[in-house]
DNA sequence: GTCTATAGCAGGATAGAC
DNA sequence: GTCTATCCTGCTATAGAC
C-alpha cells in the first residue's frame, strides 16, 4: 500500500518474533534487545514502530492473537457444519478439534494458548481485548448452540460452568505438556493429540449428562 | 535451634514474601529489591541467606511449596477416610474439595496454584521437585485408589487421562479466575467455590462413566 | 547476621546521522 | 525507515564495616 517491495517488513517480523518470545517467556522476561536481535533488525526499531515495549505487546494481541483466535472459531463453525445435523456430540467434538487439531500449526497453537493462559492467570491491559472481542462472543455463540441440543430448563450458570469445564481440559492439555508428557510417557505427536481430542470429547459428553445409549463417535 | 529469639526471622520472611511475589509475577518479573523491600530487610539479605536469586526461587519450592502440597494431599486422605466406604464419588469429591476448599487459606491456595501453573507451563529446575516429589507419588496413589473403585480392565493410559481431565478443571478454576468471574459475573467467594466443587465432582463422575442411576452426592 | 557502598552490567528509551 | 551512539535507570552480586 505504501509502495513496499517487501511485505516481510521489519514491523511484521518484529510482531512475529515478539509474539513467539512473549508466549514462551512472558512480557517482563523478554527484552527489546532479544526481540530485535531475533527479528534481525535494529534495536531502535521497536520504539520507532510501536512507541514502546508495552505497546508492542498490545499490538501483538490486536494484530496477531485476536485474528488467529477468530480463525480457530471459524474452523469450529466449518467443522460443525461439515458434520451435518447439529447434535451435542458434534458440537463438543468440533470444539475439541478446533482447539487441538484445528487450523493452526503446532507451533502456532502452542504460542496461542500460552499467550491466552498468561492473560487468564495474570491479566494485563490485553485481557480486555481477549475477553471482550474473543471469549465473550464465542461463549455466547457456544452457549446458544449447546442450548439448542441440550434438554430444556438448563440454567444459564450450569451451562456456563460446563463450557468452562471443557475449556479447562482443552487449555490444560495444551499448556501443561510438561507434566502430561512426563507422567504418561507420551510425546505430543499427532497420534497423541487425536487421543486427547477423543478423551476430551467423550469425557465432556458424559460429563454434560448425555445418555450413554450409543457410541459417541 | 540456633538460639533465635524470633522465629519470624529474616530468612523466613524473605521466603514468604518471595513466594507471594514469584506466584503473582513470575521469577523474572520480581527483583531482589522488591522482595527485600516487602520483607522489610536489607538488599544484601537474599544473597547472604540463599546465595542468589535463583537459589531463593528453588528454596521457595523446597521449603514452602512442596510441604504445602503434602498438606493438601493429607487433607485429601483425611477427607476421604471421613466419608466411610471407598467409592468413586467419595474419591472424586475428596479430590475436588482438597484442592478448592482444603486446608489452605484462599490466599495460600491462589499462590500455590499460580506457582504450580507457572512450572507446568514453563518448567524450570523447580519442576523436577514438583513432578517427582509431589505429582508423581500423588498420581500413583490416586490411580491405585481409583482403580479399586472402577470397573476392571481399564487401561492405565485411560485412567491417567481421566485424572488429568479432572486436574485440568481444578487447575483451570483456580488460575483462570479473571475470565470465569468476568463471564459468569460471580466472585470467588465461598458459595461459588462450593458450587465449583459440586460442578467438578458431578462432571467428572459422569465423565468417568459412572452410571447415572443414583444421586451423586 | 545485618548494614552501606559500589562494581559491573543489562535494560528501555531517545537523539540525530544517513 | 533504519542505523549508531548514548543517556540513565535499575538490576544482581559482592566487598567490607559494624
Amino acid at each position: 500500500m505504501t509502495g513496499n517491495t517487501n511485505e516481510d517488513h521489519t514491523k511484521e517480523r518484529i510482531l512475529d518474533t515478539a509474539e513467539a518470545l512473549f508466549a514462551q517467556k512472558g512480557f517482563q522476561a523478554v527484552s527489546i534487545r532479544e526481540i530485535t536481535r531475533a527479528a534481525r533488525c535494529n534495536l531502535a526499531a521497536v520504539n520507532y514502530h510501536f512507541g514502546n515495549k508495552e505497546k508492542l505487546y498490545l499490538e501483538v494481541f490486536r494484530a496477531r492473537w485476536v485474528p488467529r483466535a477468530k480463525r480457530v472459531q471459524e474452523s469450529f463453525r466449518e467443522s460443525l457444519a461439515a458434520q451435518g445435523l447439529l447434535s451435542l456430540p458434534a458440537v463438543v467434538k468440533a470444539l475439541a478439534q478446533a482447539f487441538l487439531e484445528g487450523p493452526l500449526s503446532d507451533e502456532e497453537r502452542l504460542r496461542h494458548s500460552q499467550l491466552m493462559t498468561r492473560e487468564m492467570a495474570q491479566p494485563t491491559e490485553a485481557f480486555n481485548q481477549v475477553a471482550e472481542q474473543v471469549m465473550r462472543p464465542f461463549f455466547t455463540e457456544l452457549a446458544s448452540k449447546l442450548r439448542s441440543v441440550l434438554p430444556d430448563g438448563l440454567e444459564d450458570e450450569q451451562l456456563m460452568l460446563n463450557i468452562f469445564s471443557i475449556f479447562g481440559m482443552v487449555l490444560y492439555f495444551n499448556f501443561a505438556r510438561a507434566p502430561v508428557s512426563r507422567l504418561t510417557g507420551r510425546e505430543y505427536d499427532s497420534a497423541f493429540k487425536t487421543r486427547l481430542v477423543e478423551q476430551i470429547t467423550e469425557f465432556s459428553l458424559r460429563g454434560m449428562g448425555v445418555s450413554e445409549t450409543e457410541d459417541l463417535r
